[in-house]
DNA sequence: ATAATACTTTAGCGAATGCTTAAGTATGAG
DNA sequence: CTCATACTTAAGCATTCGCTAAAGTATTAT
């Protein structure tokens, strides 16, 4: 799966910045239209939205026009790509400590 | 902890690319010098360098100077920091959830 | 001492980021 | 129809990013 990989540059990407990370922990919450995202951010409504944009190419937001409001729903099984990454160091690194054990263990013989 | 949420900044925008990542993954299976993480990647030295200092600055790596060979050792706890906020938006997620399915329960009055 | 190895540092460059302002469009209220 | 609301789009701009080339320094080999 060559897309795995370039989904997660663009998922941490997104996480990287404070400003679309605070969208996101409002997401959790709940849907929110893209006004009440910007509400808490100092910055403009056009500035949010870019924001917006980037979490939408990454997979983590999808929206749906309602009159005139833009409602926003978070994609959290895109989150759990992540997770998966993780998981993956992870088997690797507990791997190590395994074998570092086992080493230890070896030279242990009191 | 207003030093928190920065370090997020820092170790998402580190792994927010395909080299840095190919990094930490060679690094979760044991330490490796500078030369040997670039081996793989298809750029200067000085490019993997500054790679490096990226990840570092996260505090995702840590190096030692071993004669002329530059030591790198993945610091797994920083890793964790990622962990922390996952889990952090999880509850907030999983807490929705409960709540749907009490409001479903509600109207099941079969 | 000389040379090779393994980095290190600096300057520079084109592309991408994170904003802003300004001028749109579409929808709902009166 | 008129006006306010809620976005949308486009242009511009300073900064940061990812990279290279070139010229260092420090360590080990011969």
């Amino acid at each position: 799966m060559l897309k795995y990989e370039s989904q997660l540059d663009g998922i941490f990407r997104a996480l990287a910045d404070p400003s679309r990370r605070a969208m996101v922990e409002r997401l959790t919450h709940g849907h929110a239209s893209l006004g009440a995202l910007a509400e808490p951010l100092e910055m403009t409504l056009s500035a949010v939205q870019q924001h917006l944009s980037i979490l939408r190419d990454a997979g983590l937001v999808s929206t749906e026009k309602v009159g005139r409001t833009r409602m926003c729903t978070l994609r959290i099984e895109q989150l759990d790509l992540v997770d998966r990454w993780f998981d993956d160091r992870r088997a690797h690194w507990e791997r190590r400590i395994d074998r570092l054990d086992a080493y230890l263990a070896k030279g242990d013989g009191t």
